[in-house]
DNA sequence: GACTAAATTTCGGTA
DNA sequence: TACCGAAGTTTAGTC
C-alpha cells in the first residue's frame, strides 16, 4: 500500500463525468491496483476513485501542463469498462509505501437475519394460536421471510424489514397477489414486520389490508438467551 | 489527517457486531473525527469505520491484554447512537499527521438528467407524431420524468432510469394509477425508458400494458452536438 | 427536517 | 456466472 500526500486536481471520465479542482488530499495506491482520492473530511466514501482491476501509468505532462505547474500527470485506466481516472499532481508533501499482507476479512452479524430468527422463534409476537410453518419461504419471485398459520389455521405471509419502507410493502404485495393464487395457500394475509415502520409504507400497507407490526429488537434479542453481546 | 500503519484487531458495536482479527492495516484519522480502517485491497470501502460525528479515546490496556501484545486502544464512540469501534493496537510501524485543508469537493455530470435532457429532445425516439408537454411534469405523489402526447394526442408518461429495475415499474404504476383519476389527463399510457431493462422488471411492466423502451445513450448524445466529452 | 430516490453504488448469496 | 436483494448502506435532492 502506498500511501501519498499530493497537492493535486482529478478528472474522471466513465460512467459519469467528474472534476475535483486542485487542493492537497490523500492519494491510496491499494496492492490490488485500485486508487482512492480521500479528503480530510466526508468519511467513508473516497472523492474519487478506481475500483479493480485497474492499471496506473505515469506520464510526464506537456510543456503547457507544466507551465502550470503540473508535475506528473498519473492515468489509472480500467480495462474493463474503459473508465479513466486522470490525477494531475502539483507538489507531493509525502510518499511511503508498506508491506500489509492479506487481511483475514470481517466477521460479522446481520440484523435482519437475526430479526427473522428471532421472530421465527417467537412467532406468537403476532397473536395468539400463530405457528411458525416455514422460515425463506420459496415462491416463483423468491422467497417470503416468514410462512405461518393464524389461531384459525389460514396462511400468514410475513416481511420482515430493519426499516419499513413503502419498497418492502410493494414487495410483500407481490408475494401475496401470488400466493393467494395458489389454492393450496389461499386465501394468504400478510403481515409487514420492522424494526420502525415509515408513515407512508404504513398507510400503504393498512390500505392494502397488510398488518402492520413494530418489533422490538432489544427485547427480543432479551427474550432470546442463547445471545450475548461483546461488550 | 492522520495516517497510522499498525498490527492491530478491531472491534465493532452498533447495528451490528463485527470482528476483525489481528493484522497490519491502515488506520485513517480524518479531520472531522471520523476513522476509517482500510486493508490493502477490497477499493472504495473501509473494513471497518466510525461516521462523524465520533470521538476517539485513548486507553491503556489492562494487564491481561498488554500480555497479548496490545500496546494502546482505541475507543472511538459515536455519542448519537451509542455505536462503539475499539481498536487493539499491537505494533504501530508508521504515524505521520498532514494538514489537507478543505476540499472545494466534486464536480459531476449525472447520467440519468442527461438521459431525460436528451430524450426530451428526441421524442420522436418514442414514435412518430410523438410531441413533448413537459419534462418534470408534477403529480401530487412527485414529478413524472416526462409526460408526452402519442400521434393520436392522448397522454403519455413516461419513466426514465439509467438501469431498468422493478423500483422504476413500481413508481411509474403509482403515477399512471394518480394520473388516471385526472379528467382532463386519462387515460394515460406509461413508457418505461432505460439505457437498460431487466428482464423481470420488462416482464411486470408488460404484465401492467407499460411499453418498455431501451435507450442507447452513445447513440443519443452523439445525435446532441451541444455536447463535448473531457477525453 | 423528513422523506424519497440514486449511487461510478458495493457486497453477498443463490440459482 | 448472472441475477437479485441488502447495506452499520451513503448521499443528494426535494418537499
Amino acid at each position: 500500500m502506498r500511501l501519498v500526500i499530493a497537492r493535486c486536481s482529478v478528472d474522471y471520465a466513465g460512467r459519469l463525468s467528474a472534476h475535483l479542482p486542485i487542493a492537497t488530499r490523500l492519494l491510496l495506491l491499494k496492492a490490488d491496483g485500485s486508487v482512492l482520492v480521500h479528503a480530510d473530511s466526508l468519511s467513508y466514501k473516497p472523492l474519487n476513485w478506481m475500483s479493480p482491476p485497474c492499471a496506473v501509468s505515469v506520464i510526464e505532462p506537456d510543456p503547457e501542463q507544466a507551465d502550470l505547474g503540473v508535475a506528473e500527470i498519473w492515468k489509472v485506466t480500467q480495462a474493463k469498462t474503459g473508465d479513466l481516472l486522470v490525477i494531475s499532481i502539483h507538489e507531493v508533501l509525502h510518499d511511503t509505501t508498506h508491506e500489509l499482507g492479506v487481511d483475514p476479512g470481517l466477521q460479522k452479524d446481520g440484523v435482519e437475519a437475526h430479526l427473522q430468527k428471532l421472530l421465527a422463534e417467537q412467532i406468537e409476537l403476532l397473536g395468539d394460536g400463530y405457528r411458525l410453518v416455514r422460515r425463506e419461504y420459496m415462491t416463483a419471485i423468491g422467497p417470503v421471510d416468514i410462512l405461518a398459520t393464524d389461531a384459525a389455521g389460514a396462511s400468514v405471509a410475513v416481511e420482515i424489514k430493519r426499516r419499513g419502507d413503502i419498497d418492502g410493502v410493494e414487495q410483500l404485495t407481490r408475494y401475496l397477489e401470488l400466493m393467494n393464487r395458489d389454492p393450496r395457500l389461499a386465501p394468504v394475509t400478510g403481515v409487514f414486520a420492522a424494526q420502525e415502520i415509515k408513515p407512508q409504507a404504513r398507510t400503504l400497507a393498512l390500505d392494502r389490508g397488510i398488518r402492520c407490526v413494530t418489533l422490538d429488537y432489544d427485547e427480543m434479542r432479551g427474550l432470546d438467551d442463547s445471545h450475548s453481546r461483546l461488550f
